[in-house]
DNA sequence: GCCATTCTAGGACAACCATCCTAGAATAAT
DNA sequence: ATTATTCTAGGATGGTTGTCCTAGAATGGC
């Protein structure tokens, strides 16, 4: 079975041009193309649009479950691991220079095109939101720790947002290093209650 | 000249409809409707619709800067002014639920599009860090003005973003709430030099 | 009141879009 | 080898888009 490659195919081409490009701008003739595949093959993977863009977010949503449970694994600490999530800024710096946040621009997208997957959409927002609450609650910060999530999301997302915007390079580089000099009072904070334990 | 009654009652709807639904997503048609005017009277006041793009970035421009000059000039301190920037996201928290950041949306729509016009609309964000910059110098923050604006900025738009996202009220007043503490902070930060000196 | 300018209406146009359809190629099952 | 299934190609369709064009209405100056 061709079959699951081809689809697969038309999904990352597709992950790929709806975030340089954004969902309603990538058409299919242009994924088409990009894939050296003809339009109406399209319609026996996908019947509409929208069950493309379910697809992306699923393939997103999937593959960003693999990063964090990665980071897990590799036997770091949760203070570690949180470090890694605000380092997405720095490793993926040049994307993000170029097409911003990917979860946060999909997500306002959506929002604006009054799209029936847009909750499906947030759920990447969701995914990220537990996953740090969870790192939090290990920190010791039991009773903050999904405001503290909250807070590093809306740090990160605000940071990409402006480097997109203004692809100032020293930016980005002090803003990161001031959300790991946050983090770092934040664990310190923790350590201070413990002693006190 | 009724002339300018309809070309700027034509740049308010599509302010209003960009911000609500994007740029691209909305018509002329749509605006013309909204307006109860014929499609084919937009082309005596706008050759194309990247021009009515860029009169509604430029009344965003005029409105935000008169927001602005009128802040200074009802003569409060600078720190009350910075405060009245943090206000917004609590006066506009309707709309910034509904569609996200005005200034923050439009900037990475255009990118997306690679619109000619992105550099324009960028233009908003300038205005606002240049504003929060000479807040933070007359703070006495002559070093680091730009960068507080930035920082400010960002956790503004991130805040909104994430807003947008969860739609959670409690989420925006706190965070809204800890911006102005972190502003605390960097006036009584400033104080304490000023003592020293 | 007449004329020039300014404004408006609405149809026509080509381009593009998502979607559908059908015929045939490739592949798998027997 | 033959049949059934899976996959692909590419044209057709109907709707929408931005843009253009022309005829006429409203308005202002004289």
């Amino acid at each position: 079975m061709s079959n699951k490659r081809t689809r697969d195919r038309i999904v990352e081409e597709a992950d790929q041009l709806f975030y340089q490009q954004g969902f309603e701008h990538t058409s299919f003739a242009q994924i088409a193309e990009a894939l050296g595949i003809s339009r109406g093959n399209f319609y026996y993977h996908f019947k509409t649009k929208d069950e493309i863009l379910d697809a992306v977010i699923n393939y997103r949503l999937t593959r960003t479950h693999a990063m964090l449970e990665h980071w897990e694994i590799e036997g770091a600490t949760p203070l570690d691991r949180i470090r890694s999530f605000i380092n997405i800024l720095v490793m993926n710096q040049a994307k993000i220079k170029q097409h911003g946040c990917p979860v946060g621009t999909l997500s306002m997208e959506l929002t604006k095109l009054n799209h029936s997957s847009r909750e499906h959409a947030n759920k990447l927002f969701t995914l990220f939101r537990i996953w740090l609450s969870r790192q939090f609650e290990q920190l010791g910060h039991h009773k903050h720790a999904d405001e503290l999530a909250m807070h590093l999301l809306s740090l990160s997302q605000g940071v990409a947002t402006l480097y997109s915007a203004f692809q100032d390079d020293e930016f980005i580089n002090h803003e990161a290093a001031r959300i790991q000099d946050w983090l770092s009072a934040i664990a310190t904070q923790t350590q201070t209650q413990q002693e006190k334990l």
